[in-house]
DNA sequence: GTCTATACTTCGATAGAC
DNA sequence: GTCTATCGAAGTATAGAC
């Protein structure tokens, strides 16, 4: 009866998950402290450590979370037999950076933290499927034109097609700044972007 | 006569700068410790605010010393008159990749930095004549073929082609690792990118 | 489970001897 | 110009009251 004066366990715990989420993702380790993240989840500081035992330990949950947000973008993206080259990578790219709009700051987060400990992702099993998908693509795309086949080479195409997709939002505060566009401007910059992209791999192709 | 024994002033500041610039480029500004860059210099950890009175302003002096490399890579590469739209473009994307070969840190510096302080770049003049090379050269390139040009959106493929060089480089140590690359393996692969590159950006415009 | 208070550590910066 | 010693601020972590 009546609302609860204390807060529940769980629900604590997760606020104070989601106020790291943002920070140690924004600013990385270095730059979060355990004080930043307790005022932002307004909580006391020792409550972090109470749940999370340490800065450490709380960062590497994060870092899990954010690699299997990271790599639920780039799954179950394979499209049906049926479609024509430029379908293919039209649905591919449209729903890689639909998802990557909803989380801007994933791909810097990732490669930031990984220049720092580059056997992060040795340790993540979900980066292999990654991989294997991002590579079954590029072999679809390569099937449907034999000619070309030969001329291209696979991990060359894999980056660009990454790179396309990728470094925008890597660049999105500095193009953001340079071009006085607002969050809204940007992902509207980003939906025409798809075709763009789109029309320059299917072209490489063809 | 003889060897000195005390290093010299503007020796022992120069070594002060070279480690600050190294462990500031690879590590940032908050992963950086003022005793990590007197150990790495082989000084005293009073000598480092001795020349630079502070950390902070330390760090400001690297930051501009990156920002004038990284203009200067992308600076006097308009090429002759007479080339083809092929050749314009190796003839771009070569210098830049082996300009950035030699500094494979500083795109990653440019934009953790950048991300932190956005306005950093408004306070460095250097950034203008970049932003007006690239934009000389995508005009260049789009009056080259004029029925393409009016379907191309400018601003989309500058960003493709600063993509494509510079995405790889972000993203060099997840690279090697993934592909047990070592640091002279990843140049060989960015040189035959070159060609990549190049043969991608000219069946786009083409 | 949550808070206050505090111990412990690291870091940036400076005073003062040489 | 360079070093030793140290101070004060900030950050992580924990002990103990409630």
């Amino acid at each position: 009866m009546g609302v609860k004066q204390t807060v529940s366990n769980a629900q604590t715990e997760a606020k104070i998950k989601s106020a790291a989420k943002k920070l140690f993702t924004k600013k990385g380790f270095k730059g979060t402290t355990v004080r930043a993240v307790a005022e932002d989840a307004g909580v006391n500081v020792a409550l972090v450590n109470y749940y999370f035992q340490s800065k450490e330990k709380l960062f590497d949950v994060i870092v899990a979370e954010n690699f299997k947000d990271y790599i639920e973008v780039v799954q179950g993206l394979l499209g049906s037999e049926s479609m024509s080259l430029e379908e293919r990578v039209s649905n591919y790219v449209g729903q890689v950076i639909d998802q990557m709009k909803r989380s801007p700051q994933l791909p810097m987060f990732i490669l930031r933290e990984m220049q720092q400990n580059p056997n992060l992702l040795r340790q993540n099993e979900g980066f292999a499927e990654n991989r294997s998908s991002m590579s079954l693509l590029v072999d679809q795309l390569l099937d449907m034109n034999p000619s070309r086949k030969k001329e291209i080479d696979k991990l060359q195409l894999q980056i660009s097609i990454s790179s396309l997709i990728i470094f925008p939002m890597l660049s999105r505060t500095m193009t953001m700044t340079m071009h006085g566009l607002d969050a809204k401007g940007f992902d509207a910059f980003m939906d025409k972007r798809k075709q763009v992209i789109t029309d320059m791999i299917v072209r490489y192709i063809q």
